[in-house]
DNA sequence: ACGGAGGCTGAATCCCTTC
DNA sequence: TGAAGGGATTCAGCCTCCG
């Protein structure tokens, strides 16, 4: 059922149309098995670097991993309402020290190496924890960078304490096999999926929630699934239909599940029984490509939302410069933070205007005006002008 | 002048009396040792390495730092001996530079890690050509990463070949000097510069071009100029006025032109001539803010406290009063002391608050609520009311 | 059936001062 | 120096429930 109301909702656009057809029409030759002595559609048991080893050199065209992030995480975390923050406490993520972790990393990373094809390339996702070891390692190990990809979360946890900026983002980096080495990149189908322009290092995409998300007696599976649209674009943009991609980290099974709709083989490695039975459950699942899915990878819910602070910070209005109603009847001056000072009241564009007008709420952009040039305009009419200049 | 300021903020309570004689006895020790020899202002020429450790230890509060982005864009680096490194292109030369480049960042921040003082954060800015190996060392050294901040580009250049992702952002890290180190966050400044929503570590602003780029007979003085308004974010967020700001690779004086616009000391390194000379006729031209537009958002941390005790003894509260929490699923009784009795229970707001919900803790401003006039309000409105009838 | 209110949750290195 | 205790702190999306 939540297909059906999916695709109702989804308009076909001739963009996405075009897309649907050629990869169905490169399906069927995918479905082939390649190389017989590769465990195509299985998930190796065990640690992976010892499955690993058991691959021959040489035989996968991709490696994606969400290895652990090491979080090293305190006591415990409430939200504001008092509700407990359910955290990553799982002993797979636990490392004693840097050089514990820095060790792991280069033990599967160079398993990894010799299982890619010379002309194959590696993907990995990551957090601050652990991104600036991995990468360094990688880079030690002859990986060549191509991009680091910025997975920009529309729908993050907040930072509940107000101690730091909400970690609204996780990085992926993107690397070839060495400098000279050459790779699958399908320029075209990532410009296609981003309305004709050239797709860049920074993917909004919303976290993994709602039906999509795996839950066994109301409670999630795995605690750290990645979202189906991160990894289609990842596969749609550096693998070819047929390609065998390896997932280390197979977790839940989010690298199969797309590689299936896509037409890539994949191969898993997954220590813990309860995910690799989640996994193998959800890829049987798994359809193949349908265009309102396709919709939902191209999901732009980047709103070019341009807060007034911002208009503060790159200059086009100072610090220090005299606001007013339309009529002259209330005056605030901007402050170095984009808040308005009046008299003893102070706050943002919105809340001192609704404060001086009694009103429950007010919009700042069109109550505040600006003089300039004998003329009286809205903050608003800077916000456009500010959009037409910096627009992509 | 500012010391003045801040006397008279701050009003005589018993505890505030205690704080100042505290702060007196403790001032000249603080005074004397850090201000006096401190370059405040002026561009440090020759090697940053060299220059830092010029500098006394544990006496500037932040670091920002753009250093060199790497290897492969020429042989303008050099070895913390200042020996040159030859640009390379075979395989173990390359590892020779990648060892180069750590050997370089390690140094210049362990200078900076010495120059810091024990409560001040470090900022350094680059793409994935270095950041992950500055990442992986700078943890190394013992700094405490609290965020990595992407730089979203809304106008980056396009990948003219196709070959790979538009590159449209770059990576900050910002790290405390220790897991336990305290550091400055103004959270409110930063809520209120984006329209009362947390700021989130992905920060979109235009690349620094137009009036803002320094020419020079219609060329670029400096090929990596960094926009002001990512200075003045960084700055705002996690420096207070007055604090000295550091900048090892100085450039063309970004950092020194917007430390002096929001009020900061500045200090700088940089080791060509002609760069020097653009930075400080730049300096020279901004204007620092005045001191009502300085002002941000404060945090309520740092707001005068009121105990709920001293609504009750001043009779905004009178004793017997009946409280609930929103819903009424608790009610409680205020005491002549200040303290709430539910039964057998009885203790502070927040305690009872705590104690009934069965939670770690609780603040009981905010639980518990007052009926009036058929309203249901917080003790915190009533606070506030308080706060209003009684300031200077 | 539809709309609004309210509840729940997500890779999180999440307080600070006083005694 | 550790324990105690005051009190500061959240955004978007999806779900269920209720009118």
């Amino acid at each position: 059922m939540g297909q059906v109301l999916l695709k109702e909702r989804i308009r076909s656009t001739p963009a996405s149309a075009k897309l649907t057809r050629r990869i169905a029409r490169e399906l069927p030759e995918a479905l082939v098995p390649q190389r017989v002595d590769l465990p195509l559609g299985h998930i190796l048991e065990g640690d992976c670097i010892e499955a690993m080893r058991r691959l021959p050199t040489a035989s996968v065209d991709m490696v994606f991993a969400d290895p652990p992030y090491n979080l090293q995480l305190g006591g415990d975390l409430a939200r504001p309402d008092g509700s407990h923050v359910d955290a990553v406490t799982n002993d797979w993520d636990k490392f004693d020290s840097f050089a514990a972790y820095d060790a792991f990393t280069r033990a599967w990373l160079t398993e990894a190496r010799r299982v890619l094809k010379p002309n194959g390339s590696l993907w990995v996702i990551g957090s601050y924890h652990n991104i600036f070891r991995v990468g360094a390692i990688l880079q030690d190990l002859g990986f060549w960078i191509l991009n680091d990809i910025v997975w920009r979360k529309a729908n993050p946890m907040p930072n509940f304490k107000g101690t730091r900026f909400t970690n609204a983002h996780e990085t992926l980096i993107w690397a070839s096999m060495g400098e000279k080495a050459k790779y699958t990149f399908n320029y075209n189908a990532m410009k296609t999926l981003n309305d004709e322009l050239q797709m860049r290092s920074d993917w909004v995409l919303p976290i993994c929630n709602g039906a999509e998300r795996l839950k066994k007696g109301g409670t999630k599976v795995h605690p750290t699934q990645k979202p189906e649209a991160l990894l289609y674009r990842v596969m749609l943009a550096t693998t070819n239909t047929g390609d065998v991609v390896l997932d280390p980290f197979f977790g839940t099974g989010t690298t199969g599940a797309v590689a299936k709709r896509l037409g890539r083989n994949w191969i898993g490695c997954e220590q813990q029984a309860d995910y690799r039975e989640a996994a193998m459950e959800r890829i049987e699942m798994a359809l193949p490509l349908d265009e309102s899915a396709l919709k939902t990878m191209q999901s732009k819910r980047a709103a070019p939302k341009v807060a007034f602070g911002t208009l503060v910070e790159t200059g086009w209005i100072a610090p220090g410069t005299m606001v007013q109603d339309k009529k002259g009847r209330y005056r605030a001056v901007v402050r170095a933070d984009g808040s308005l000072q009046v008299d003893d009241l102070n706050g943002s564009i919105h809340g001192v205007g609704a404060k001086l007008q009694g009103a429950p709420s007010c919009n700042g952009w069109t109550f505040w005006h600006l003089q300039h040039e004998g003329e009286v305009k809205p903050l608003d009419a800077v916000r456009q002008l500010y959009l037409l200049a910096t627009e992509d």
